[in-house]
Formats: structure tokens, sequence, C-alpha cells
DNA sequence: CTGAAAGCGCTTACAG
DNA sequence: CTGAAAGCGCTTACAG
């Protein structure tokens, strides 16, 4: 005893929005209950093969696809992930959700995109957005992370996976680079070289990451006995702009540095631009190492002899952390991956030294 | 009478997956009906101020999140965009993407991004998952769509809203770059500079983009009576390698361009390498000019004159086009955005030339 | 102004 | 093996 609403659709020709077609459509076509369709596009065992493959064929004839949105009702797991960046505009940042968009489609699952702008405000909206959306998990890759913020992520109840994040909090899991190590061997690179006055272009906002980089450093010139020297540790923004400023600094100094390993490969960029306006050229004069391998790294002149950080494998990492965690799997709570030095051309032994035992 | 299942909470303490509070709590304890709540907290007219407010306090007491799934389920609108791009990867789509990204959130819709990685298997897959999302309608940013894409989109009977694509269907809406306008302009500004023999470094791949670059460029030769030659257009594939390749080509010829307008700025990246590894430079002895000015053009050596594409600006517009469409109304097909000529260091006079009126 | 009821399109215990 | 029923958490006509 079909509703009114239900009888046949309204005889006039042309609906405007056709509704999708449903389980009871499909159901009705194939003189089954819809509980019965359900079970079948399930691959419900239940269903004997038959009844499954004639109710499948019926299902993609009238061109049936399952809505999401009810099944994440009906079953509270939306098979979505929430994803934070500070801006897809950063390259670090669009390489390592490249990674997690491929993990995350590979298994099912849909990615909800969100920039925070590094703006407080937004991230409330974020936050807010997210736990409306009722996504299953989130990760954030942000270079900058508001205190609160992830203490506000937390409070939805979700698993949370951070990759390369400041102040990673207690209930989060995380994929980060192996900063500490990776700037030993940058570091290291240019000692071996025959480098041994080697400043650090370092990044104030960098906080955590900015800290183990420069400790890696300072390891490298311990190990070696090269004195460290405060005022050849300069800070710029992670930007151009920023390595140009600090990169002025070093410049200005009475004896410059002949080596410089920056914070990222931005920073270099703008150190490079600082050192060639003043007439001074890489590596003949000053060698420099970045960090990140940025695309644009093979492309600048001289080629930029860098840290290489593997962006989409971690994106990759971190989504497979989330999914672990989704079936109810324990994690381990950090994952450290390790940076790879690919030397190009911006990194040479000093002028008038020789490129001592290598 | 309440069922079984809705009695109160299981006396035990520790639900593992507590459920999130719904409109029904917010009910129970501001003791009206959960359909006041609901419109309550709509604003709608009818309930008054006062009440409205204090169900509004206990919602937010009780941390109370509308579910987005079950609004959806219920009025069939998910305030969702598909938007489907080649590889986040690319700069270019990566700067669209945050247009569309803030014009989105602004608007209360979220974002859900896929990967096509230009593979017709994950086009269909994106499509499959958006469908089954029931976005609300999508937008692509691809340099490289598959032919059967946009018509497989638009069976799922959503607005579409391109940008810079490819053959736009019939049943799409865009947003494009003004092509012929801007490669006119660049190639024009290298005519002033007193170039004759400049030549086009195209895409291949780049299809209907392509053509109208290099129209832009025919037009501006044929205005300023310079011959067309053939043999100065060359093509890559809109990658730095393939800028290398063409640029190779350009240089091998008996008599080579003083000036080359690139396809676009990866390309010109690679057009400089090649430049510089034969010993040249630019802009002395070849003037270079790129398209799309991605953030690095201000830090090659020199910076690079190009053709700014304002992505950001795109992306927005792209939205607003998609949310007139979403909103019923009508909205032009075709939207053109004019390029704009930034002039930096990479395109000078040509030696032994006297810089033309101008 | 307010509530009871029906419905959105699924899933899944329950009862044959 | 299969169906009827209840439920997920909202919205919104309908009837006071």
């Amino acid at each position: 005893m079909a509703h009114r609403r239900l009888a046949e659709p309204t005889p006039c020709n042309r609906v405007q929005a056709p509704r999708p077609v449903s389980i009871k459509d499909v159901a009705r076509k194939a003189n089954v209950s819809h509980s019965t369709v359900s079970r079948a596009l399930q691959n419900n065992p239940l269903i004997p093969r038959e009844t499954a493959e004639k109710i499948r064929l019926i299902a993609g004839e009238l061109g049936y696809r399952a809505s999401a949105v009810a099944r994440g009702l009906a079953t509270s797991k939306t098979r979505t992930v929430g994803l934070v960046v500070t801006t897809i505009a950063d390259p670090f940042v669009a390489g390592v959700v490249g990674g997690i968009e491929d993990a995350a489609n590979a298994n099912g699952y849909s990615v909800v995109l969100a920039n925070s702008h590094a703006d407080p405000e937004r991230e409330m909206m974020v936050v807010r957005s997210f736990a409306e959306r009722r996504v299953d998990g989130v990760i954030v890759t942000a270079s900058r992370v508001g205190a609160l913020y992830v203490p506000m992520l937390s409070r939805m109840r979700v698993p949370i996976v951070l990759v390369n994040n400041q102040h990673p909090g207690e209930f989060t899991h995380s994929v980060m680079i192996a900063n500490l190590e990776a700037s030993f061997q940058a570091t290291d690179h240019l000692i071996h070289l025959g480098h041994r006055r080697i400043a650090y272009l370092g990044d104030r906002h960098g906080h955590q990451s900015d800290t183990e980089r420069f400790g890696g450093y300072r390891q490298a010139l311990d190990q070696a006995d090269i004195p460290f020297l405060p005022e050849l540790v300069v800070h710029g923004d992670g930007t151009p702009e920023g390595g140009i400023q600090a990169m002025g600094r070093l410049l200005a100094l009475a004896d410059p540095p002949t080596a410089v390993f920056c914070y990222n490969d931005m920073t270099a960029l703008g150190a490079l631009r600082r050192i060639r306006v003043s007439g001074l050229r890489v590596p003949d004069d000053i060698s420099l190492v970045g960090f990140d391998d940025l695309y644009i790294a093979q492309y600048t002149d001289p080629p930029l002899t860098t840290v290489r950080q593997p962006k989409r494998e971690m994106g990759r990492l971190a989504m497979e952390v989330l999914l672990r965690l989704l079936q109810g799997s324990q994690s381990e709570r950090t994952i450290r991956v390790p940076g790879e030095l690919v030397g190009r051309e911006s990194a040479a032994a000093p002028k008038e030294r020789q490129p001592c035992n290598y």
C-alpha cells in the first residue's frame, strides 16, 4: 500500500532534479526487498551468487550509485578524512597532500581539504566543519599551527595524524622527517668538502623543526671539532624574502662564512639571490645547502644541493597510520622518516682549500 | 514509551565511541521537541527569540554540532563540491585550488579533492566517488583531461565548472585565461624591445591553450609585419625537461632566435637552463618570456618576465560561478580572465640593436 | 508558536 | 536465504 508520495512519478515529462536511483528502485525492478539489494551489493555471503549477480546487473543498468551520505548516517562512518593545511600553495604541502590523496583513494576514503592560512579563526572554522561532516579522522600538514589547534581537534575524538608538525600533542600520532640526522648529514657534507666557517640560516617560525635542524648542525660541528660561532647563526622566516634578509646579515660579517646550511629550499632560494646580487658566486665563493628538495631545486642556477624529504611517501605513510587507527589497530606514535642528501652543484670545496680526505 | 535501545545509556563507564550529541539530546535538555530545536538552530523566524536563545545556549553547552550527513540526507544537498585536478603537485593547480577552497569555505561549502593523474581509470573512479558522495557540483582543474571525462561527469547531472580546460563541453561552464590577448601582449613586448627573430616554444599536449597562445604570437608578428618562420616554432611538453629539449632544437638552428616566448614558466625554466648550459646568457644573448607567473618566476636568475595568470582569482571565480549555478541562477558559459604581462629581467633589447621607439 | 509524523536512503539485528 | 522493521539524525509539511 504505497503512500501517495511513493506512487508513480509525476506524469509531467521534465523533472527538474531527477532524484538519483535508490536501492528501492533496484529492488522493485529485481523483485526483491531492498534489504536483499543492500546485501547483494555488499557481497554479503548470505545472498546466493545468482541472485547477487542479477541484482548487480540491474543496479548497473539503472546506473545505481549507492549514497555515501545515507550509508554514512546508517553506519556512522563516513569514509572521509579531513585534511588541514596552512596553504595548499606551499609546494612542500602539495607534495604531501598528493601522497595522502593517493593512499586515501586507494582505500576508498575521500579527502576533504581545508586551508587554515595559519589563522586561528579559520582553524576554528575548520574544526567545526570537520566535526559537522563527521570525518572519520584528520591529518594536519601545517608549517605553523596555532597552539590551541590540536587540542581543539582532539575534542572531536577521532584519530589525528600530524605531518612534520610542531608540538605533536599527547593524543596524536605523527610522521616526521628525521631532522637531526638529516641536518647532521648536510652539515657533515660541507665539512668534508673542506668548509669550516659554516653558517646556519634558520627559520624563526620553525619551532621544533628549526631546533632539530640546528641541533644536527651543531652536532656535526662538534664531531669535527669545529668551534661553534654564534654569529654564524641567523634566522629567516622560511620564505625567500627571509632568506635574502638573513643572508645579507651573513655577508655583512667581517669574515663571512664559506658555506651556508639553510632551513629549507625557499630560504636557500633567497640566500642564492642575495649572494648573486652582491656579486659573489655559488658555489665558488659560498656553498649552499637547502632542505626539502622542492621540484625547483633541480632548476636553480646552480642546481641546489639539498636534503630530500620524501613528501609523497610521508603523505602516504600518514594516511596509512590513520587507516590503521581507523580499523582500531595500534600504530607507532611517531614515525621518523630519513631524509636523503642529494648532491647537486651548489655545494663544493671552498676556494683555495684542498677538498680534504673524502 | 522508550524502546529498550533508547533507554538510559549503558551503565558501564567507558563507551568506546561516544556517539556525538544529537538534536534529541538538546531537545531533552531544553524541554522542547527536536523539531523546535531544529528550527531554533536554523534561525527559523517562527521560534521566538527567547526560546531560540535558550536552545542555542544549551546546544553550545552540550557541544552540539549538527550532522551534515543527516542534513544532507534530509535535504539532498550536501554543500560539498568535488574538485578534480590532474595533480595537486602542479603549482598552477595548487594556486587555483587555494582560491576555490577559500570561496567554498566562505560560503559554507566543503571541498572534496581528487587527483586524476590524467589516468582514465582514475578519472572513472573519481566520477564514481563524487557521484556516491552526492557532491552538489564539481570543478575540474586539469591540464589534460581524458576526452570522455567531462561527458562522464555530465551524467551526474550536477553543475560543472572547468578552469583553463581543453574542450569545454556543451554542458559546462568555464573560467579561462585570455590566452590569445595575453600571448599577443607578450610577443608584442618582445617586438617592441627590438626583436624580430622570435621563437614560439609551445606545448604539444596543450591543445586549445597551445593553439590560442600560438595564435596570439602569430597575430603580434603579423601586426608588426614580421614574417612568420615555421622553423622558429618548436614544442615541449609543459615541463622543464621538454623545454630543455625544444630549446636545444632552437639553438641548433643556423640562425637562432634572439627571443623565445614559452608556453609556460615550467617550459621557460628548462629553456633557461638549456641556454645557460650552451654558454649563452639571458637576456644578453636570448630573451625569454614565460606564462603563468609561478611563484618561482621571481627567483630564477634572471627573474623571469612572464604573463601572470591570476590563479587564486580564477579559482575564486570558478567557485562563484558554481555557487550561482547551485542557487539556480544563470551564469555566463565562459569567463575569460585577462593575463597581465609582468616585466622582469629575462627579456631585454637584443644585443647590437637600439631599443626601438617605445 | 509547537509537536507528532513522515521521509531522506541506507544497514542490520530479528524472525521466519 | 529473505523480508519487515527499526534506526541513523536531520528537515519540514501538517495539524493544532
